[in-house]
DNA sequence: CGAAACAGTGTAACAGTGTTATCTTACCTA
DNA sequence: TAGGTAAGATAACACTGTTACACTGTTTCG
């Protein structure tokens, strides 16, 4: 009765060890090749198993990747859940906002992955929705301190996001560039400010909308 | 003596043709099934040529998409030189960053094959080459008028050029989500916003730096 | 204890991809 | 009219992701 649990057990294992030399060869490849040029057939040379074992564990090419990206998710999820919740829900949105750009930054090929489009549900944890939960909290705050109007919560959700992702990715695409050490910090801080700056100058007055006044409009 | 030119206009006339009735098929065919699943093979089906005629005329796969990209970069640049240049920079600034803007997200299949890295040398035009050719005058401008530091300039020019980047690459990638209708005009505006009520309050004073001041500072 | 079921793994093959070597065909030039 | 050159097709190559099949070893049960 307690050898059945046991060699479940072993089993398991090994399992976890097999999983896990795969994924510890494809992230070495990953990193030397940045993903393109990374192939099956590459792992397969690289693991020691044979391809059939790959699909085996990870069903998929795509599987695969989700599994390789899961791990640096995580990581990057503990990091985001240890921010400090400051009394300026700004200050906490904006180092969150940090967190997760600068994770972008060091991981640009987990980042690729984990924008690249797969197969729904197949990911728990999406970038989209690591930012409707985390950011969630820091965003009422603002509502309630009247600092953005509530309709508009959304809209800097998908702004800051956007913006975000672009900070990340168009690095990422052009490495050939010279790119300031500072881009991401300096463009959080001015796209928050342009935010909270708008939110008190507009209260229903809505025909010159949101547009930047012009020099002679003053 | 006369007939030598006729001939060779004729088969030049030949060669446009060819390789425009290609450049039909693939933009069918990418418009079709969004580029992802766009094949050689499939060009073939369609167009009626084979394999080794598209590499006759465009020599590579990226090579084509470089020649199909390039025809709807040139509505872009004619769209974009016809902005009005206004009196105000930060007006031209935001005319033509909208005005690249839904061009993107008019065409996401070409904006990704923009943005996807190819060959060196082999574009004439890339964003990064528009943006920093055309937003050179206003950026000058806004210099000129106190409004925004010089060193700074570069540090915008990358800002902008990311977020938008963002604004354009995410909704794409994510179009299962949906997207607020003003989320480009807004962004663009609120980020030009944060910029310039940034310039005129720190003059040397960078030790808190471009950080948006706490609640509790103030 | 032995047989059957099963997970793990490899060999070899499939279909599809970008790409090219080779050959024909037709036209332009001399 | 002879020859060189460009346009085009046929067929193949090397590579990709993927899988059908066969073969182990271990687990489980009569």
């Amino acid at each position: 009765m307690s050898s059945a649990p046991r060699a479940e057990m072993r089993r398991q294992q090994h399992r976890d060890e097999a999983r896990r030399a795969i994924l510890d060869a494809a992230a070495e490849l990953t990193s030397e090749s940045s993903f393109s040029g990374f192939s099956v057939r590459s792992l397969v040379d690289r693991c020691g198993y044979s391809a059939p074992t790959i699909y085996h564990y990870f069903g998929d090419k795509p599987g695969l990747l989700d599994a390789l990206v899961e791990d640096s998710l995580e990581t990057l999820v503990r990091d985001m859940e240890e921010v400090p919740i400051s009394a300026d829900p700004i200050e906490t949105l904006r180092a969150l906002t940090l967190c997760f750009g600068n994770w972008g930054l060091e991981n640009p090929t987990y980042y690729h992955l984990l924008t690249q489009p797969r197969a729904v549900d197949a990911m728990p944890l999406e970038s989209g929705e690591i930012s409707a939960g985390m950011l969630s909290e820091p965003f009422s705050q603002l509502v309630e301190q009247g600092r953005i109007n509530e309709s508009e919560t959304e809209l800097l959700r998908q702004s800051l996001w956007a913006c975000l992702h672009g900070l990340i990715s168009l690095p990422a695409i052009r490495a050939d560039l010279e790119w300031n050490k500072d881009l991401l910090e300096t463009s959080v801080d001015r796209i928050l400010r342009g935010w909270l700056s708008s939110s008190s100058d507009e209260e229903g007055a809505s025909q010159t909308g949101n547009r930047v006044p012009h020099e002679n409009e003053r």
